[in-house]
DNA sequence: CGGGGGTTTGACGAACGTCAATCGGGGTGG
DNA sequence: CCACCCCGATTGACGTTCGTCAAACCCCCG
């Protein structure tokens, strides 16, 4: 499916403006292009349209607020990692939800003061403001954009009912099996043994329901037991059945399926 | 606003069909005509056409399935309370949401196989399919049907964030306390003490992420400080003040707010 | 060669789950 | 009308999971 083992360390700007191959074609935007491909054919217009918001994209550091909360507008992450979160007074955090590069935000999320979620970037991140591509929406046949969007909000859904789940009903090791395998496929990296997975352990902790130390010791045990490694920002799944079988539950599926 | 107090008791059909009262003229679908104008005024013609479905109606005892896994289709639930829920294979249960008297359900749900739900009767229900019902999308101005509606989807958004705060990082005090707020606010009875809360414990517990074990026993707790109490199937807010500030975060509004 | 943020570990305690038994109330059938 | 019964609520005892505090440790960068 979609390799972002790579895209996740483009930070170059410039260049590979229009060599050859398509991959070079698509520039920075290749990330967003492969994972809304993922979802739906696009035009070649579209895909077009797509590109030439390249230009207006923007850097962050990590931490950054890419969306003030109860903000919304039509973002694409191009490289690096975000979440939605919301922080407590007290200062404990919840985070919602991972986007991981490529993926889309602010799509969703509605901006009348209604959902009180905030994106920030988890890493260095490159984004862009998509709320002047044209999506081709309404009537009898929507588009491949139109489409992919939707996919990738209702995929969006999905993962959210998992992650419910993992929080009220998982034990720390199913929660972190589960995370791990919804984000190997997410990322496209089902069939490799190795992807990129740059969240800190606090992050991670925040996503999960748990304590950092709490969540270190699961890792270590995880390791110990030749199931699951993070290191570097690298995850690597040295047993995928074993770690199948301790996440309980299979992750959300992570394309759309023919309606019924 | 709202009062359900009898609404979730009516249970007999015919009668009350054109008697007088403005109550009493929109019969059993009282509760959902009511609870949409909170969202949105709809005109006579609309009100009209929800009224039109009340013979389509139909009974299920608690525990029923009123939406098997997958699927979806425009529902409102007249009386009664159900909610949305996954199992998992070893028997473990996550409520995603409490679906209250007059609420709709199978609206946002995606159909083609995406998210994994199931719609359940907590209580005895009565529910009719709407699928018939004439919307007024798309377009310049929208419907106050489409409005309210659309209000309904955004408020269980919100929810969800606050579900998943719940479930990730409040304490079961706090979960409880958290809970029992929203749903006197969403029940309409914010300046009431008592409101109706028909959820067995073990419903509950599964909502909160709780064993009912030790939801009965925060229960006990909260009754002992003379807070909280929940008994019948009714719930008595003793000390709003001292709820809300066991609550810690303050429930998602039951309101659409004006744009910004 | 120092920071400094992230990771790792130990020790301890609090929160929560499980097992098991009892209680209570309302519905049902005699 | 009453006895029975069953489901849900309640309680005690106990064990586990998980959080907190505190102290190293490690690695990346400057």
């Amino acid at each position: 499916m979609v390799d972002l083992t790579s895209a996740i360390h483009v930070q170059r700007f410039g260049g590979s403006g229009s060599s050859g191959g398509a991959a070079a074609h698509d520039g920075v935007m290749g990330t967003v292009l492969r994972r809304l491909a993922g979802f739906a054919e696009l035009s070649a217009a579209e895909a077009d349209r797509v590109r030439e918001l390249a230009p207006a994209r923007r850097r962050a550091r990590a931490g950054a607020v890419l969306l003030a909360e109860g903000r919304a507008g039509r973002h694409f992450l191009l490289s690096g990692w975000a979440c939605r979160q919301r922080v407590l007074r007290d200062g404990r955090r919840q985070i919602f939800d991972v986007i991981a590069p490529g993926e889309g935000f602010g799509w969703g999320e509605p901006a009348d003061g209604y959902a009180r979620q905030t994106v920030a970037a988890l890493t260095p991140v490159e984004c862009v403001d998509a709320a002047a591509l044209i999506i081709g929406q309404g009537d009898a046949a929507p588009s491949g954009l139109a489409r992919a969007l939707r996919g990738m909000l209702l995929e969006q859904d999905a993962r959210r009912l998992d992650h419910m789940i993992r929080l009220g009903r998982l034990t720390a090791v199913e929660r972190v099996a589960h995370f791990v395998l919804e984000m190997q496929r997410r990322v496209g990296a089902v069939e490799a043994r190795c992807f990129p997975l740059p969240l800190t352990q606090e992050a991670m902790a925040d996503v999960l329901g748990l304590s950092v130390v709490h969540l270190n010791r699961v890792l270590r045990q995880l390791r110990d037991a030749d199931l699951f490694e993070l290191r570097r920002g690298t995850a690597a799944v040295l047993d995928p059945e074993a770690l199948a079988a301790a996440a309980v539950l299979a992750p959300a599926a992570g394309r759309m399926q023919p309606a019924r």
